[in-house]
DNA sequence: GAAAGGTTCTGGATCGATCAAGAACACGGT
DNA sequence: ACCGTGTTCTTGATCGATCCAGAACCTTTC
């Protein structure tokens, strides 16, 4: 009898509608608006739909005509894996977690950005804007993001004009630790770095690779711990540099031994992150090497396992996980995102009545904070 | 003279089609579909769009067409933050993201399941499926997925019929954890056991609490460890019984102290997870009791630091990367995905030609391996 | 030279909701 | 009796794409 042809259509909130007798949209009140019809009536389109088997609007047709998508995309620029490695992005990631929570939002994680990574990643994804971090300077998918027109921020890097960015003063920190050591008393000196590029490179300096760093934050951090060297009478020449392809310990170990082992080895090793830090702690130790008595070394991050390491370490504090929600906030609280508005680019910084947080500049860095512990001390000999 | 009003549209493929006089749907060939019209006209029309800042079709307005939403929803007990601590989760995550990434799709997050969660979390997401993972019982975020008629996998628990489960034999797994002290001569354990319920509870056995539990997978491991106690004439009554409201190290530790504080401590711990086992681990250090000669421990799970602790833990190990991956893909290579059909709920179970994957059950376990490190001996005066 | 087959492109229906404008009705005040 | 004010519900347009059926044109083949 009943021989229905087989596209059995969705159930719909039409569909309920003339169930009942009653408009879509007082279906969809029912759902998404309570005040808009009587509580009674409203009972009865919902137990409808129960019976009926409908579970509400459709997601998807809802995002089309309201133009949100309830979701944040976080644009990650190594593989999901590392990031989940790393406490540094953790905690990055806690802190926007933080704030999609607050504000009842998906998070959509786009991971390995650095590498090739499909186009469609990035424009076939319904997010109501992007939070991207710490990207090489040329990244194909910074750019398919911006010309999506979709919200942006930033995080730490790259800095773009026109571009909402959130980071910390690298430059300042860096200073910091290097002026630490300085100040006691250490004249010979050794550089882990994080990437500057990334090709994947590990192994001594290389001064062009510095100059064409593609990672902001690298380059930075290099210049703050170069200005202190040089107040001390120390030129970029004279201080031995080993550049890591990540930040994680086994690098750091790799980095530690390379500069340990050197004639007239350094008493100080400024690392890039606690990470690498960890690392040529782990490389004294299998040399043999005391740390503080015979070495200092300091970090960058102030991760969990600063704290609790053997010696603890010394390191630049900066808040990764408010500057995860920081960026979330940002995003989300822009009127309009801040994506780069290639017809009117003037209608910034014109607004003289900023305090604060920076509505002129699209920059807002954070604090970041020496914190001594056990790995940095006066330099032997002294 | 221009004065135009303010709802200034969004460019859309339509404005582009126009102004090249062309049709939609040729300008929608030309991104999503490049052999159906000439590579001339292509060209043209890519050019165009790149003049006029149009950066190809609106993901939304494709997904309600194509049905397609290009993501997979992870639903997760905890927070966010606990995740990205907890190894074994991470691992799932990893897996996940392997699939993902081969299938180029993007993954949503929604932690916190196990609190009240926003109903809205769950139906407001643009999703194609949902791996659930290892929840409660009894959640609502659970019963929020199924209504919504998604397709589910669920991780580990709960086992619902009709839904598919990709878990592992955590009962036989236990079984070989206490079948292995049993075999060095062990007669007095106790057991630290994750949650029964998700209510915080951290203490004592309670055996109401084990027969309620809303867990699955701690009710397989309690029935595993104690089926081979049984046989080597031990009574649930004998085995004293610790929960711990999370699996984390300091819970471990603080169930370890209570059971190895007691008259006639055991000589043997089976901890129903690694980490669960390395606070046991440093309980023990702290009471100054030796690992293995005086207590023998063993884990569950075999994450990485298992096998770096000091001493390196004897664990079951299940493949957790793995079986993230196998969610995955079993959520995208089910047909019509799985979820419970309630017109028709008889079709399953009736095919029997079922092999390797099971295609009439719905129940997919993976294997496990006890593996044996330093953390158990013989038992003491042996 | 007609039929057959293949490209290349088009018009209109469609996906499933929300929204703006307004109709219908009830109520109270003057 | 009339007007204004609210509440409750409805109609039709709209969001921005994809898909289906077919038109137009160009080759090939017998």
């Amino acid at each position: 009898m009943d021989q229905e042809p087989k596209p059995r259509r969705r159930y719909t909130l039409e569909d309920l509608a003339k169930a009942l007798g009653v408009s879509k949209t007082t279906v969809s009140n029912a759902f998404s608006r309570p005040d808009q019809l009587s509580p009674d009536l409203r009972a009865r389109i919902l137990e409808a739909a129960r019976a009926a088997g409908y579970a509400g609007p459709d997601p998807v047709a809802r995002m089309l005509r309201t133009g949100r998508a309830g979701a944040l995309g976080l644009i990650l620029p190594e593989s999901l894996p590392f990031a989940l490695d790393d406490p540094t992005t953790a905690a990055l990631i806690r802190g926007i977690a933080d704030a999609c929570e607050e504000r009842r939002l998906g998070l959509l994680v786009i991971p390995g950005a650095t590498r090739a990574l499909e186009p469609r990643a990035i424009t076939d994804v319904a997010v109501d804007g992007f939070i991207a971090y710490s990207l090489p300077r040329d990244t194909p998918a910074l750019q398919q993001v911006l010309s999506r027109r979709a919200p942006v921020v930033v995080v730490d890097e790259p800095r773009i004009p026109g571009v909402a960015t959130i980071s910390v003063d690298d430059r300042a920190g860096a200073r910091m630790a290097a002026d630490h050591l300085v100040g006691l008393g250490h004249r010979r000196f050794g550089i882990v770095a994080s990437a500057f590029r990334p090709d994947g490179y590990t192994g001594r300096g290389d001064e062009a690779r510095i100059a064409e760093s593609a990672f902001d934050v690298a380059t930075s951090r290099i210049q703050g711990y170069r200005a202190a060297l040089a107040e001390a009478g120390l030129s970029a020449a004279e201080v031995p540099l080993y550049e890591c392809a990540h930040s994680d310990e086994e690098l750091g170990r790799q980095a530690g031994r390379d500069l340990l082992a050197r004639a007239d080895p350094p008493t100080a090793i400024l690392a890039m992150s606690d990470r690498l830090a960890l690392g040529v702690l782990a490389a004294a130790r299998e040399l043999r090497i005391d740390v503080p008595t015979e070495l200092s070394v300091t970090g960058f991050d102030d991760i969990p396992g600063a704290a609790t390491s053997r010696p603890s370490l010394t390191t630049i504090r900066q808040p990764l996980r408010l500057k995860g929600y920081a960026a979330a906030r940002l995003l989300l609280d822009a009127p309009s995102g801040s994506h780069p508005d290639p017809g009117a680019p003037a209608n910034l910084a014109q607004d003289p009545g900023a305090e604060g947080r920076p509505t002129g500049s699209d920059e807002l860095d954070l604090p970041v904070e020496l914190v001594v512990r056990r790995s940095t001390a006066v330099a032997p000999g002294r």
